[in-house]
DNA sequence: TCAAAAGTGTTGATACTACACCCATGG
DNA sequence: CCATGGGTGTAGTATCAACACTTTTGA
């Protein structure tokens, strides 16, 4: 029996969407492009090869770690992008993941590598419409993706977005503890839009098993807010 | 600079989950493993190679037509498994694809290839909870599943069951005009679970867009129900 | 005229939204 | 005591589910 490995195979990569938010947007993780790539654009989801007998999983937390520093995070696949001419030197097929942080951590992560950068991620379309989605920069000037990098945050977004009501995937977002607005605004970034208080605390509430820890933020001028955790150890 | 392809890299490979509902239950097409075959079960989700510059979906209507004889069905990515050993000739990734087809023409297709068995998908809990799936034979006996299929087919049902609500998927399992019941046939099948008629019939002429055509079925004993079909073209 | 299934109307419960209001803290 | 954001109560509305009911056909 031949091996199936004689046959001719695409390479198979891994790529990461490191996601937090910050400032009241969703922001991604992007690194810039070697110079001398002839195709696609400027900037692009940092990735890697998927290694024989290595697995997806691991090659995921090798890239996280490799590009960041940053060893332990949730991570979640989002799809595989089979598109023929992703990479210039040949076909390459790239399993996506996405992996959540809290700012804090993200952003340490981003400033140990200067090939990276925190792109704030924005779309056009409300709800879960779903199409292609822009990453800016500081300053609000869209960044250049290479290939097919746009649709695949739009998809991210629309994942984001349904997940966001019935599992606790907008925690991933938070550190353990955190006040019951830090959530309304990991929500309304990711859904794009304002959401009333009153609604959105008893929402909450009800869907997922938060404990009040009975602490106080610090720090704040006017009344502080309690801090909550997550009752069990909820993962998605 | 030297190509990607000379890194030892795994093989990838779709496997496909077609799909229909039959007898008021989910059906899945499994094929009969190769004799001599050392590890896993005696049936698999049919699958073939990606190769080199061949696209996914590509790859996906060259093993929907090949095992079945059927051209054309509409199908949407599952997920894809890395699992190590999946495959006792070496190290294969799966993208895992959902095809889904009215039951008159998968039957056709399953009866064209003696390999093919259409087997009924069976969960042992409710609800979007999660888990593996069984496969059972006609006689109600389970058949054994290669490797990580019976979680395939588990996330498959959680996938479905999600998506039957808010997306016109149900549809595709249904030919092009249908009955009301028909419809609650289908989600009955794929959510486990009897549904109240009026309600049933409410939701389903409120979420998708559906138009009454005036003709009504024939060859039925007793009151013939009124056919209908999707307003637009409304694909997934 | 009867059995079986198609199709509709009504009602009570539930969930959601919007709005107004009170509470706690720093200055 | 005032400004500001944290947190709660209430009332109107839309949604949903259960039940009873009428309609239509073949035998």
């Amino acid at each position: 029996m031949p091996s199936i490995f004689d046959y001719s195979s695409p390479a198979i990569a891994v790529d990461l969407a490191m996601l937090c938010v910050h400032g009241g947007a969703l922001r991604c993780v992007v690194m810039r492009r070697a110079d001398g790539v002839e195709m696609g654009g400027d900037w692009a989801l940092p990735g890697g090869f998927v290694h024989r007998d290595g697995s997806l999983d691991d090659t995921v937390k090798r890239v996280l770690h490799d590009k960041t520093g940053i060893s332990n995070a949730p991570f979640e696949q989002l799809a595989t992008y089979g598109v023929p001419g992703r990479d210039p030197r040949g076909h390459v097929i790239s399993v996506v993941y996405l992996a959540i942080m809290p700012s804090e951590v993200l952003i340490k992560g981003v400033e140990a590598n200067p090939e990276l950068r925190l792109a704030r991620v924005n779309v056009d379309w409300p709800g879960e419409t779903g199409g292609a989605a822009q990453a800016l920069d500081d300053t609000g000037v869209p960044m250049r993706l290479a290939f097919d990098h746009a649709d695949i945050l739009g998809d991210m977004v629309k994942r984001l977005r349904g997940k966001l009501d019935y599992t606790p995937i907008g925690f991933q977002f938070l550190p353990a503890r955190f006040t019951l607005r830090d959530v309304q605004e990991v929500h309304e970034a990711i859904l794009g839009q304002g959401l009333t208080k009153p609604a959105f605390r008893r929402k909450l509430l009800d869907r997922h098993a938060l404990r009040a820890t009975g602490v106080r933020e610090t720090g704040g001028a006017f009344r502080p807010a309690e801090l909550y955790e997550l009752s069990q150890d909820q993962e998605e």
